[in-house]
DNA sequence: TGTACATCAGTGAACGCGCGTTCACTGATGTAC
DNA sequence: TGTACATCAGTGAACGCGCGTTCACTGATGTAC
């Protein structure tokens, strides 16, 4: 099949890749080894020389999906300082991961396709938590800043701030990529900024 | 296996169910006409009798959860005559169903155990774009009565409505029940009440 | 009320298929001498 | 620099399994006479 034998640390990434991008356009039900062999240009068996079985390979994916999610917080941090201007870009960021493909979302919120393996369900369950958890930070920062009320519980803010995210990947996708997303995130953006942001924000920030 | 004989049309329905019971306990992915035929008391080939295929059997619970959404906002209707209130009566609602097996957000959103099957992806899409539209006219009515802020776009305000139920949905199944949907929903909703109403309708009403 | 018959829900064996996984093998690559 | 060898990524045939679906059948039920 492929003339070319390649170190097993460039294969595993390779693999994992071939697992974010057939997920994007198959969704995890439709993920085989088969599958994911041929995108990189293996034989079914081969897959097996660089991950014990099938859930080693996609607990290997969502390993990239939190080191994906991690960039999203940090490159936010970075390019504002601003505990909403950070919540603003890491929106925009998410719109552009479901727009580039959906496997991020696709992979982590198919609960369906983790049910039944328990680590897969885990380490899910951890990635998700841990990114509430820096969004919920940001809100606690942006009140400690006076730009964000103190009367917000910030795990509710950070749920209802991947509210706005998560039902547009879903329509995006059902709609076949015709619903308009980014414009969902701007409208919502600013119904979701209005409720909790305080007047000092208000008068402080301009979006 | 069983030794009665039922009329087809009863046998619809109970299958219709067992779909919609068997998707809340182990999720669409693991939905299969043995398991359906067992928890009816037939075997497999039983179904048959009943459905031509297991896409139409899925297609029939679709139906049923249809229904079930339109009893929702006609029963939301009939309590209030205020759309916020009525509103937040489908939000508490939609609460109830994710607690009591979220069969109904477990078939309509995974979208993936769709894919590869376009009837079944049309009917969802319809479901959810006539309850969308549902809930958008509740926001209309909202603005035309002067307790909704008239500079909010429905069909975003319906979208971040149901931004405050999926997420929650996702949660509590990712942690088996432990995160609390009525908690959060109670939350949200007083977060997105604040962005959404008018003073008209913060001072004629209670919540 | 009793008998013959048509209907049709339910059965169980069998099918082809795609799946995840195994295993003995091949042969390219890098290393030791 | 050239040769022998160990390593190990890739191969392909084979497996057992659960799946959706079919089909000839059985036998309970309701109806016509």
């Amino acid at each position: 099949m492929s003339d070319e034998k390649l170190d097993t640390e460039i294969r595993r990434e390779q693999i994992a890749e071939a697992v974010l991008s057939l997920v994007a356009a198959h969704g995890v039900n439709r993920l085989s080894m088969a599958r994911v062999a041929r995108h990189v240009g293996l034989v079914p068996s081969g897959i097996y020389r660089h991950f014990k079985n099938k859930d080693e390979m996609i607990l290997a994916a969502l390993d990239r999906i939190e080191v994906r999610l991690q960039e999203n917080i940090r490159a936010a941090a970075e390019e504002n300082s601003d505990p909403l201007d950070q919540l603003r870009t890491l929106l925009m960021r998410h719109v552009r991961m479901i727009r580039e493909g959906r496997a991020v979302p696709r992979i982590v919120l198919s609960d369906d396709a983790h049910s039944g393996h328990p680590e897969r369900l885990a380490r899910v369950r951890q990635i998700v938590g841990a990114y509430l958890g820096h969004l919920a930070e940001l809100v606690r920062q942006g009140q400690v800043e006076g730009t964000i009320r103190a009367d917000v519980d910030p795990p509710t803010a950070a749920l209802m701030f991947l509210g706005i995210v998560i039902p547009a990947g879903i329509l995006w996708h059902l709609t076949d990529g015709k619903f308009d997303a980014t414009r969902h995130a701007e409208r919502a953006w600013q119904v979701f900024r209005r409720a909790v942001v305080t007047e000092a924000g208000f008068t402080t920030e301009t979006m």
